[in-house]
DNA sequence: TTGTAAATGAGAATCATTCGCAAAAAACAA
DNA sequence: TTGTTTTTTGCGAATGATTCTCATTTACAA
């Protein structure tokens, strides 16, 4: 019988993956972080728990976490993924191309509208992509950084 | 004066720019293509009328295409981009995961939710991705290729 | 404990896209 | 036309992100 019994635990046994140092660092960072961190970023965050993880093994780590519904990717302009926890409400992200600042938003309107079309079309949706990207208020204005 | 005179030697001569067979032939083909193409698929069909253009030249084409508005980008799930001459219509992709069918959709209640964001925010939005990735109605079905 | 399958680290490989630079083509003026 | 100037192009090398290979280590069930 097992002590542990956290989410993360729970969701590598039912899936059948073995409970690593690396995927409880990996997680863990996530978990703690505020932003939406690329690859790297996570890789050297993850680095001072488990100093000998790799980045292949980061990449390998958010792809399980990932189909085990975890954590999530998002593609936000950038031409890297970034990722971040399943947030307890789910939202999209508006990128400043300016400042780089991440605004996050909710939209129930374009939930809804993404289930119309599949019942519409019999559709099976398993991601939705939605982001924007632009100025923010503070650069419009002429912000911290001029445009 | 010039004698030619279509949109796109009219964006072209308005943004400075030269007007050059391998750009007429990029745009064509993706005029005249009924799919969503990619660089790689683009480069080929666009040999067949400018047999000497590059690849680089095809990604220098479709950027500044697509600064002048004439073709679209699309991340469609996979890990490169699609481009499409922009449509009269504006609309979204879902593509499906077993047999890569595109399904194409419109949802104004997005463009709204985007426009009332912005508005609210103070945003300005310069690019707006929505796309969504699942399976289609036939292949849910068992269809052709199974799933 | 031990045996075996799964996971990891390190580096090579792959893919998409961008760069650098010399040669070719467009725009312009004469 | 012709020559001059400036942009584009082609080609191959470079880059950045992600995946793969494979020998070694680790998890964990028996
Ligand atoms: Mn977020
Ligand atoms: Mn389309
Ligand atoms: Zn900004
Ligand atoms: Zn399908």
């Amino acid at each position: 019988m097992n002590l542990e019994s956290s989410p993360l635990i729970t969701a590598l046994q039912a899936s059948g993956h073995r409970i690593t140092r690396q995927r409880r660092v990996v997680l863990e960072v996530l978990e703690e972080s505020r932003e939406h961190l690329d690859a790297e970023s996570l890789y050297w965050k993850a680095r001072q728990r488990a100093p000998r993880i790799s980045l292949a093994t980061v990449y390998r780590t958010v792809a399980v976490l990932k189909q085990m519904g975890l954590i999530a990717e998002y593609s936000l302009g950038e031409e890297h993924g970034h990722f971040e926890a399943v947030p307890e409400t789910p939202h999209y992200h508006f990128t400043c191309l300016g400042c780089g600042r991440v605004v996050e938003f909710d939209a129930p309107q374009v939930d809804r509208a993404v289930q119309e079309l599949a019942e519409r079309e019999n559709l099976e949706i398993r991601a939705v992509q939605f982001s924007l990207t632009g100025y923010c208020a503070r650069c419009r204005a002429g912000g911290p950084d001029g445009r």
